[in-house]
RNA sequence: GCGCCCGUAGCUCAGUGGAUAGAGCAACCGCCUUCUAAGCGGUUGGUCGAUGGUUCGAUCCCAUCCGGGCGCGCCA
């Protein structure tokens, strides 16, 4: 089914076609819901940008509109106000009619695209031998909501991990782990990855101090470039331990099993392709020994003309090399329709500058779309780079882990002070639910683009713009239906229903936004927008919970507001998990 | 020097070419014999960094300036 809001623009456009002529039904009425509730619904502007081009007062060009406009079985009679605005109230009936049909659907009224895309999203990039760090909080947040976003909208989404698993590190690492710790590369080896990824750090400062070291490094990487054995067999080790403790984070966060792993060494055997294609194209320039395209609007310090090096001058290739092979080889062969990537804003230079060369080069077509989503900052309660006490990175599982715990201790107070007792797997998995729950969707109600202070405190908050509060809201429907003995899947479908109180016309009529707020964050790629609509959403149940009893309530609002609160919690459920978000039955 | 991002209530932040710029927190005042009060209602709080311009209309678009952050050739 269509969203009220595409209904009512099919309506006004073709009363706008037989107001002023065919060529007006395609142009924008300018809908959109209203500014204050006391002007109705929604509203559409479209009477003031076209009263110029039409030669007419706005009013009078609203009047028209209004005029040839077929909603009354939808609508009230639009109101002309202020400047030229027409204003749009939704009737009782219509109202009550899209409860019972969204109650009935699975998709909660939420429609398929009609032209589903192949998307490819980023993953974060964590470099192997590392352990994954708050770097890697937002990308696997926000990549993993918005892959969730498209696929419930009917797109194909293609989870990739661009991990750093090549190169000279990785050289380094194997030469260090050879001469020291040879028994590390045996198979059937039980090393962490926190023993690893300390011989990563002392290989990698061996290698900024010994020469000789250096040269076994470099021979290294030769080896499992020219693909010997042994080699590569310490490598693929390396690789696998690293995954392995990947796949434990993403696990305790819900982000996706579905991540295609392709690091750098994928794209290995593609770069030397890459760079003659660029030659083929008539992009590619010498310069002082490294072959590199010349970039359109950027320069150096000095002013001069920027290069992307694409081959360095040591035969060997670099990051940008390696990107351009990726987005090549997601528009060839994994037919993308639209690449997403999530990066920090930092790298947002890297990625025009990386797109401008693949579209001078020829391999976009027109129909492809590129698109940097870029998140700012994680930044520490003093406003600055989040770091631990002794200044390192903070590793993502500490993180985690810290949330849990303190959700647990807040929780296990909270029982005692209502002398409450609950076994230890309720609190545990309600501590996991709450806290994970809370660190994400303080990340996504943030505008992706800006910087944001981590603080527990706020995340954790009972109130507020908190994943607590949106839990809790979901956890009171529940509640309803423990104490009525309801079984909200057997509600009949035919009883009669009726909408009576101004709280649960305002509660319904926001769930039937979900499906413009859904397309529009698939659209311009921003979750926050999303987090506010179901803050709002549980705001709204809130105050018809206070408002509107329910199990004493006499037919037929009863059945009205069972459906209106199963509604409620299944839309939460459905926002909370495209936000990679679970819910949870009690708290 | 060039490029990008940001500047909105005491604090943290939404918002956006259209009607009186919003929320949360903090502060204060109310509401539990009633579906979990992790809630609800109310009060207080703004020259939307500055100045010009475009427009019927600008917090939003453009220009300049001020303030803060980030990036800028063989790292990723």
């Amino acid at each position: 089914m269509a969203s009220v809001q595409d209904t009512l623009r099919d309506r006004l456009q073709a009363a706008l076609g037989a107001a002023f002529g065919d060529e007006f039904a395609a142009i924008d009425p300018v809908l959109g819901v209203t500014t204050n509730p006391k002007f109705g619904d929604y509203q559409a502007n479209v009477a003031l940008p076209l009263a110029k081009r039409v030669g007419l007062p706005p009013r009078e060009v609203a009047a028209k509109v209004v005029a040839a406009l077929c909603i009354d079985d939808i609508c009230e009679v639009p109101e002309i106000a202020g400047p030229g605005f027409i204003n749009l109230t939704l009737k009782p009936a219509f109202l009550e009619a899209q409860l019972r049909a969204i109650a009935a659907d699975p998709r909660l009224g939420i429609p398929t695209v009609l032209h589903p895309q192949r998307v490819v999203v980023d993953y974060p990039s964590p470099n192997i031998a590392k352990e994954m760090h708050v770097g890697h909080l937002r990308p696997a947040v926000i990549g993993e909501c918005l892959a969730r976003v498209l696929e419930f909208l009917g797109h194909d989404v293609l989870r990739v991990s661009h991990v750093g698993d090549w190169g000279t590190p990785f050289g380094m690492l194997i030469a260090h782990l050879r001469s020291e710790y040879p028994t590390a590369l045996d198979a059937d080896s039980d090393l962490s990855l926190g023993e690893l990824s300390t011989f990563y750090r002392e290989a990698k400062q061996r290698f900024d101090a010994d020469e000789a070291f250096q040269d076994a490094a470099r021979l290294a990487v030769v080896q499992l470039q020219a693909g010997d054995a042994e080699t590569l067999k310490a490598w693929k080790i390396v690789c696998d331990l690293s995954k392995r403790s990947y796949r434990l984070i993403y696990d305790l966060m819900g982000v996706s099993p579905e991540i295609c792993d392709r690091g750098e060494s994928f794209y290995n055997s593609m770069l030397s392709a890459v760079v003659s294609a660029l030659d083929a194209a008539g992009l590619l320039v010498e310069n002082q020994g490294a072959q590199c395209v010349f970039l359109e609007g950027y320069t150096n310090k000095a002013g001069e003309p920027l290069p992307m090096i694409v081959q360095k001058s040591d035969g060997g290739y670099n990051y940008a090399t390696t990107d351009l092979a990726a987005i090549r080889y997601r528009i060839q062969e994994d037919k993308a329709d639209r690449l997403v990537y999530t990066t920090d804003v930092g790298q947002s230079n890297h990625f025009a500058q990386v797109f401008q060369v693949v579209r001078r080069a020829g391999w976009v077509p027109e129909t492809v779309e590129l698109v940097h989503a870029p998140f700012g900052l994680v930044l520490g309660e003093d406003g600055k780079r989040i770091k631990t006490r002794s200044g390192d990175t903070v590793p993502l599982k500490d993180l985690l882990e810290e949330a849990i715990a303190r959700t647990r201790t807040d929780f296990q107070q909270r029982l005692q002070t209502e002398e409450r007792s609950e076994s230890e797997d309720f609190i545990e998995d309600a501590a996991r639910t709450i806290g994970i729950g809370a660190v994400k969707y303080a990340d996504l109600s943030q505008n992706r683009t800006s910087n944001y202070i981590f603080s527990y405190d706020k995340m954790l908050a009972l109130q507020g713009n908190t994943a607590p509060y949106m839990l809790y809201a979901y956890v009171r429907v529940q509640g309803i239906s423990r104490k009525g003995n309801i079984d909200f899947d057997q509600i009949a479908s035919d009883l009669p229903i009726s909408l009576e109180d101004e709280a649960e016309r305002v509660l319904l009529k926001h769930i039937l936004q979900m499906a413009d707020v859904i397309t529009q964050v698939s659209e311009d790629l921003m979750p926050n927008r999303l987090c506010q609509y179901l803050f709002e959403l549980s705001q709204k149940f809130n105050q018809f919970y206070d408002r509107c009893s329910v199990l004493d309530a006499p037919e037929p609002q009863r059945t009205t507001r069972l459906l209106l609160c199963h509604t409620t919690a299944r839309t939460l459920k459905l926002g909370l998990s495209l936000l990679g978000i679970s819910v949870l039955e009690r708290m």
